[in-house]
DNA sequence: ACCCAGAATGAATGAATGTTCATTCTTCAT
DNA sequence: ATGAAGAATGAACATTCATTCATTCTGGGT
């Protein structure tokens, strides 16, 4: 889109050239809140300290605060930005028509929650480094919550469409929606937490006996 | 076993008598893993100060250094107790032979996992604030994973046997185990963050739907 | 060419926290 | 009863970190 004189002073690491460089509100915003994704997933949430933020981000303490008013705020921003990156992919593939067939739909949801890409492991990590102070910080939970519920509509509406379809019998939308959702959390955890122990393509084969358990005929063994 | 008088001066708040009580190595341990575990479970895993727990505990903060050597060594020990209880639960069901009926024993397990019990809940929370750091501090990974491994072997063996005496088909005991564990861990994370959502009833409703596809003759709906 | 609104900087500040250690106190073997 | 071993205390220290703000710098409008 925008020309990049930006990204080459910020590859190049030092060129001597430490020319100040001013940019609208909303780049340094999401610089920022990129910034602290890495270095969320890195040292983790409470080893997280401005400096260490803005250094990743290549800028100077005092900006954090000009564009966020304070850490807590930063990274309030940046789980809402995760969370609405990833309950996002979810909610456009779930409801996008552009896969007529409901099975192949799933396996596409399938793909995204538990794809590959070096980026995934960040993201994932930086989830569940919130996932644990949620217990004790009602704002966190609010922000999960709030794009959660709306991924979970979503889903349990895709499971009813599926289950009409084939004719299930004793199958639950709601039911199974949950459970599924549990299982995918599960599966990340255990990805992030024991990666020797679990390959991702074992994760995707232990999600996709649970669907076809659960639709035989739209998901094949 | 010893007599408490420990108990009764730290059961009543403060009779006025602030005499400095002397107590084994042991015991001044797991009074200050306690009240960390309460700690983080209220306040979360970054905000847990020493001065935090040592109050909690009705202790002097010098205490902490003298039995755990450091705050860090404190928070690694008190992750191990956690996981040493919760996978020492478990595997005393799974393998202990006082209930004949695999199903029963499946039962029992179910029980112990979404059990009911307010200190449950604690216990959880103290859970996955630090799963949430374990993508960046191996030392978390390694006492989770240690203990993770010999739960799961044994959840293995289980599903073995019951595949075994079942004759199901096409159940695979790693995958169904993998899957298994993965569901109820995701179920404790939506209990943690989103209770109003899933209660606890639910959740064991939605376990035991996965035990029944799986396991229809052991499990009945 | 000049100016200025406001973006960016980073040294300074003050509050919070982990750790230490000189001192006090308790217990128990003798 | 007495002394020694070591458990417990908490004030003091050094460090780290979030936040502030006086100053510098940039780019677009005139």
């Amino acid at each position: 889109m925008t020309d990049a004189p930006s990204a080459v002073t910020e590859l190049l690491p030092d060129t001597g050239s430490k020319r100040r460089q001013i940019r609208p509100k909303a780049e340094r915003r999401q610089q920022l809140i990129d910034a602290t994704i890495r270095c969320v997933a890195q040292h983790g949430l409470s080893a997280v300290t401005m400096q260490m933020v803005t250094r990743e981000a290549g800028l100077s303490v005092g900006i954090a605060n000009l564009h966020f008013q304070s850490k807590d705020n930063l990274l309030r921003e940046t789980l809402r930005c995760v969370a609405e990156e990833y309950h996002g992919g979810q909610i456009d593939i779930m409801e996008g028509n552009d896969i007529a067939d409901l099975g192949d739909r799933l396996d596409a949801l399938l793909d995204f929650q538990l794809g590959r890409g070096v980026t995934q492991r960040q993201k994932m990590s930086v989830w569940f480094a919130y996932y644990g102070e949620a217990g004790a910080r009602p704002v966190y939970q609010k922000i999960v919550s709030t794009t959660d519920r709306l991924a979970a509509q979503k889903l349990e509406a895709l499971f009813a469409k599926i289950i009409e379809q084939g004719g299930y019998e004793d199958a639950d939308a709601r039911e199974l929606a949950t459970g599924y959702s549990a299982l995918i959390d599960g599966l990340h955890l255990a990805l992030l937490v024991t990666p020797r122990e679990l390959s991702k393509r074992r994760a995707r084969s232990v999600a996709r006996d649970f669907l076809h358990r659960a639709f035989p005929q739209h998901i094949r063994r």
